[in-house]
RNA sequence: GGUCCCAUCGUCUAGAGGCCUAGGACGCUGGCCUCUCACGCCGGAAACCGGAGUUCGAAUCUCCGUGGGACCA
């Protein structure tokens, strides 16, 4: 069996020079009069699904018109008609069918890395007016997936900002469509019963490392014939001998294997279990994916998966490979490089605004622009724009990011964000005037909700804790009469304008024959309990005059 | 070890053979503003991994090194 280089797959029909509005429709194929334009839609993904083995052998074989039926055959030759103008696409406009996926495995949590990998094929379905978006949780490892961590995937979608379209698509509920499959392949021939035991095949393994062969299967069993109806066996794919398989990858041109390079991998375990080169397979080609988007580990894996595809008859999708993030070390992004989990950036106070802009720049550019909306995402985003190279995380650059969003984001917005935050230190959350104002005067200097809410906390009790400097600094014998006389003023004062503030503070300085500073610094640290606080204008503001004068008394009495 | 991928300031990146004295952003840094801290504004330092080749001309194309990463074990 010889293997060809597989380059054509059904969204690359156009560019193969046929024309954009011609589908490879087998023949013989009854098409009723589409309702709708989107309906039309619906009924080619379902030709395309059902006949996929035929077109994907269309597609092998350029120069086959006559198996190919434009839209126009398609209204006289196969009785149907179009319903209006509306009902078809315009005559050179191509079939919309992209769908991409996300299909991470629930043994952990969802990190940066996979958020970036569902970000950019959710940017990419989105981009397209009717791209689809699907979600695939791979749990057939039972043993390390768990219920808990599944949920913890789509929470961290959703807070992030990103939807799937239909159904949540289990593994675990297909393991008949993967046997059925795999079996398909033994009876076609293209796989064989293996009945090597692992032990046999650990010390062949070693032994060819010793000696300095690859360590690949020596298809011992290749030839067998059910030779050994008792014992236990494994499914392998038989792969080509010779040939050599390769695809475009839409980020990083041609890449091409030799066929020699592959062994027959095993496709379905003796205990009833497939494995994931199979599954993917089974999977993407059944659920219609025409858009593989995935790190780069996976490159080594698509030549196998090419295999399959092709042994199966389905049509093969466009992949695209996203390089990884890594550690400031340079490896893969893990668990000791800290916070990577999602969840763990939401409770530290970071929106999600900022995180998909974040994450969206790793590794893609768009000139010199560095923030973007989400609508601008999915209006700017784009394949060939991805970078070849892998990123490191740089939390500064998240962090600043953040402050922008902070910044920016609607006043009220922020607030109702910020809330949780408060609660969690212990306090309660106060009027909706007060805690807008706090947050106005705090999202320009804070980087993250968690910052805010320790930059906010002595807003919220009056007997605060005086940061030993601060206190050392300026609550001392020398500021005492100055904090004095401005309480007395304050006292007097009848409006918090700021004006009527600046009045008394500035007469105070310039009768002491202090700089205005000398006066601001002890009254911010009788209220505030810090040396760096917002305005002490604004502080007052929200503070309002009781709590003032109370924490005035307070600080005042506290110095010897 | 084999295969595959990658390589521009510390970091994310712009760059499609002359627009490059290599641009932007984060970070760092000097200053301005200022009641402190921030914000904001103005400035600065900072990079084409090395070597051949192609070309009148290379960050850009080719090859070889080197380095990093991933996958298979």
């Amino acid at each position: 069996m010889k293997t060809q280089v597989l380059w054509c797959s059904l969204a690359e029909l156009p560019r193969k020079g046929w024309s954009k509005s011609v589908v490879p429709i087998p023949m013989g194929i009854e098409i009723h009069r589409p309702r709708s334009r989107p309906h039309f839609y619906r009924k080619m993904h379902l030709i395309i699904r059902c006949f996929s083995s035929i077109i994907s052998q269309i597609c092998r074989k350029p120069g086959l018109p006559r198996h190919l039926c434009s839209l126009s055959t398609l209204k006289t030759d196969q009785g149907c008609t179009p319903a209006g103008k509306e009902a078809f696409p315009a005559p050179g406009e191509a079939i919309s069918m992209l769908t991409t996926r996300f299909a991470p495995s629930p043994t952990g949590h969802l990190h940066i890395g996979g958020a970036r990998t569902a970000l950019f094929n959710w940017l990419y379905a989105r981009h397209q007016k009717d791209g689809k978006f699907i979600l695939r949780i791979e749990d057939t490892d039972r043993e390390r997936s768990k219920d808990e961590y599944t949920q913890g995937i789509l929470d961290g979608l959703k807070w992030l900002g990103i939807d799937w379209d239909g159904p949540l698509y289990y593994q675990t509920q297909r393991m008949d469509l993967y046997r059925e499959y795999a079996y398909r392949l033994l009876d076609q021939g293209l796989a064989y019963k293996c009945y090597c035991p692992p032990e046999l095949l650990e010390e062949k393994r070693k032994k060819a490392l010793q000696e300095g062969r690859k360590p690949s299967y020596d298809r011992t069993c290749r030839g067998c014939k059910d030779e050994y109806p008792d014992r236990p066996y494994v499914l392998r794919f038989k792969t080509p001998l010779s040939g050599s398989v390769g695809f475009r990858d839409l980020i990083r041109g041609d890449i091409v294997f030799r066929c020699e390079e592959l062994d027959d991998l095993i496709i379905y375990r003796s205990d009833n279990t497939p494995t994931y080169n199979f599954t993917v397979v089974i999977d993407d080609a059944t659920m219609g994916i025409t858009h593989v988007i995935r790190g780069e580990d996976h490159i080594n894996n698509t030549p196998r998966q090419l295999l399959i595809y092709e042994a199966l008859g389905f049509p093969i999708p466009e992949f695209g490979h996203v390089p990884l993030i890594h550690g400031k070390d340079r490896s893969r992004l893990s668990k000791r490089h800290g916070a990577t989990s999602l969840i763990e950036y939401r409770n530290e106070g970071f929106m999600p605004e900022a995180l998909m802009n974040y994450l969206a720049r790793l590794g893609w550019a768009h000139g010199d622009q560095e923030v973007f909306s989400k609508e601008e995402l999915i209006e700017k985003f784009d394949l060939p724009n991805v970078g070849k190279s892998a990123a490191i995380f740089d939390i500064d650059k998240l962090l600043w990011l953040n402050s922008v969003y902070l910044k920016s984001l609607p006043l009220e917005e922020v607030a109702r964000r910020f809330a949780p935050f408060i609660e969690q230190l212990g306090y309660a959350v106060p009027c909706d005037d007060t805690l807008h104002a706090i947050v106005l005067n705090l999202r320009g200097r804070a980087k993250t909700l968690v910052e805010m809410a320790q930059m906010a906390e002595f807003f919220f009790k009056d007997d605060i804790d005086y940061e030993p400097k601060a206190r050392e600094k300026f609550l001392t014998p020398a500021t005492k009469p100055i904090l004095e006389e401005f309480l007395v003023r304050f006292e007097e004062l009848e409006s918090l304008s700021e004006d009527e503030q600046r009045r008394i503070i500035e007469a105070l300085a310039s009768e002491q024959g202090k700089k205005l500073v000398e006066v601001a610094q002890p009254i911010r640290v009788a209220l505030t309990g810090r040396q760096a606080s917002p305005g002490i204008f604004e502080v007052v503001g929200i503070l309002g005059k009781h709590a003032v004068e109370k924490r005035m008394r307070r600080a005042i009495s506290s110095i010897p």
